[in-house]
RNA sequence: GCCCCGAUAGCUCAAGUGGAUAGAGCAUCUGCCUUCUAAGCAGAGGGUUACAGGUUCGAGUCCUGUUCGGGGUACCA
């Protein structure tokens, strides 16, 4: 419908021989009061036409061509053009509701372009944290509208195995290891606290007993441990109904020679040189901050910034038409790098989106907790899970923007799990499940062509309204990459239909109108189930 | 020091590219269940959008500065 008035609109500057701005904005209203759609055309022509913006909003008003769909123009100062839908119109999208059903919604705008999201990855030195969940839910969310809106989608997960971390994750099983032994050294304060890297060794010790006590850089203490690890990554993610398509590993890039490749590269094309005995790369010629070391002097081994450059080149010889990162605010400085390694390889960049969200700050009764992995200080995401349930955690991470900081008291979490707005949508789409058990067993039929022309009323029309605009607010969904309009949205809707609700019975005597209002809410239940599934939150029939 | 993100109701957060009277939830207070689910609805109170300037028909939104918070600024990831 937005499309539809921007071609009117766009019809009338031409009568008028007016200059056609490049977007003409249409926008939905605040208010019903002031219709369904509204343009601020006028205001904004008024300056180059020299002219008061009332006269011009006259003037665009009286060439408008008709159309069926809209009943009423207004304008109103001081130059807003406002447009009315008629109740036919709205009527109508009742019957394309019912008739797409679970496909409501979804577009082709993709067109099968393939597309890898990048998140979560986190080394697995540790269980998934409260911070890690945010970016798990916005990535996932992310990804679920771009399949819904027709791309071919691939959730990827990267994770370092091969730096110094995972070394240290090594060395901590190793030294739990040693103490079950029975020596008496001191546990490293900077090794890794948590009490899983103590199962992680018991389990070896059980297996192999004393034969690895002298081995400190025996592989087995890593692999037990990011077997593990994973492991409980994988099931935590799975209890958020997040599953990924491919795990990739760094140490594979050094293994299959795509780290030396790029420094050679880098090498030939000139981009690099030596200096203090190191490796450097010369990002500020390409788009970075400053020239960076790739490969270090002091310890022979790369910076983390190599492998990153080479694990992107595998996504674009992948041949994803659209890449999107997701990181952490703490990856902000580092992504300009990687990107200026890929243009100084003749990389198209332009096809890369790097989405950066602020972490969440934990605090405990009012103060202020510093997550680390290391020293296990931490709200792990299971425990979360726990406490409030899937549809909460997710719902309580897109609610907020992800550029906001978030604030997270886990004894706030409870209370906010119990009155989450999350239930007041779920509620609204069990209400109207009752409904339909109810006309069901009234046996009142749904009827493939109701009268939708008794849906008039002005409470009626405001929900009919809000439905309408599903698709608008998916189509603002995919070009921000912000899941956090649909729960905006999603809120709306059932706002709208608990007045609605309150209102009108929808079963009563008068059969015609029963049939009418079970086809409306039938299609606010499908609308809020496509909403909610996108979410990736249960629509429940009971609550 | 420099760079990025933020600061909106008592609390947690919204507010497509600058638009109309800045909105929800929680908390506080007042009404509404013989009816398809009261996890709901109606209403009240609560705001100098951190502060000071600027840009213009119009600023929470853009620009400059200040204060406070988060993250960077490494041959850590």
């Amino acid at each position: 419908m937005i499309n539809t008035i921007q071609e009117l609109l766009r019809t009338s500057l031409e009568l008028k021989g007016y200059p056609q701005p490049d977007k003409v904005m249409v926008a939905r209203t605040k208010q019903e009061s002031f219709g369904n759609y509204s343009t601020t055309l006028a205001m904004e022509l008024s300056k180059t036409l020299k002219r008061p913006p009332l006269e011009v909003a006259q003037e665009i008003v009286s060439a408008l061509p008709t159309n069926p769909a809209i009943t009423k123009v207004e304008i109103i100062a001081p130059g807003f053009i406002n447009f009315f839908l008629s109740p036919q119109f709205l009527q109508k999208v009742v019957a394309e509701i019912n008739q797409a059903g679970a496909n409501y919604g979804r577009s082709t705008v993709g067109k099968g372009q393939r597309v890898q999201v990048e998140f979560v990855s986190a080394n697995p030195t540790g269980p998934l944290t409260v911070g890690h969940g945010r970016q798990a839910v916005l990535g996932d969310t992310i990804a679920r509208i771009l399949s819904w809106c027709g791309y071919q989608v691939e959730r990827e997960y990267y994770y370092n195995d091969a730096g110094r971390q995972t070394r240290v994750l090594g060395h901590s099983v190793y030294y739990r290891y040693r103490q079950l032994l029975g020596y008496s050294e001191e546990f490293p304060e900077d090794y890794y606290q948590g009490d899983y890297i103590k199962e992680i060794a018991k389990k070896i010790k059980d297996e192999y007993g004393a034969r690895f006590a002298n081995d400190a850089d025996n592989p087995i203490f890593k692999q037990a441990a990011e077997e593990a690890i994973f492991a409980d990554i994988r099931k935590t993610l799975a209890r958020l109904d997040i599953v990924f398509d491919s795990y990739y590993n760094e140490k594979s890039l050094y293994d299959d020679g795509r780290v030396n490749a790029v420094l050679r590269r880098f090498a030939e094309l000139g981009v690099s040189y030596e200096r203090d005995g190191a490796i450097w790369f010369r990002a500020g010629q390409y788009g970075g901050t400053a020239d960076r070391v790739l490969w270090k002097s002091v310890v022979d081994e790369a910076t983390y910034r190599l492998p990153d450059i080479a694990y992107h080149t595998t996504k674009f010889e992948r041949g994803y038409d659209l890449i999107i990162d997701i990181f952490g605010a703490d990856h902000h400085a580092t992504y300009p790098d990687v990107l200026a390694g890929l243009r100084a390889l003749g990389y198209d960049v332009s096809r890369i989106k790097v989405l950066i969200h602020q972490f969440v700050t934990l605090t405990q009764g009012g103060e202020k907790v510093k997550m680390s992995t290391r020293r296990a200080t931490y709200v792990t995401l299971d425990e979360l899970i726990d406490e409030v349930g899937k549809d909460v955690v997710r719902y309580f991470f897109l609610m907020r923007g992800m550029k906001s900081h978030l604030n997270f008291d886990l004894q706030l979490a409870k209370t906010e799990g119990e009155e989450n707005p999350v239930f007041y949508l779920q509620y609204a789409h069990a209400r109207i499940a009752s409904i339909l058990r109810k006309a069901q067993h009234l046996q009142i039929a749904l009827t493939a062509e109701p009268d939708l022309s008794l849906l008039n009323e002005p409470e009626t029309l405001a929900l009919l309204n809000a439905l309408t605009e599903f698709s608008e607010v998916i189509a603002i969904c995919l070009n921000t990459l912000e899941p956090q309009h649909l729960t905006v949205y999603l809120t709306k809707l059932a706002t709208s239909f608990h007045k609605f609700y309150t209102e009108h019975r929808v079963i009563s005597d008068n059969l015609p109108l029963s049939q009418a209002r079970l086809a409306l809410v039938k299609a606010v239940q499908i609308v809020m189930a496509n909403g909610l599934h996108l979410l990736g939150v249960a629509a429940p029939e009971k609550m």
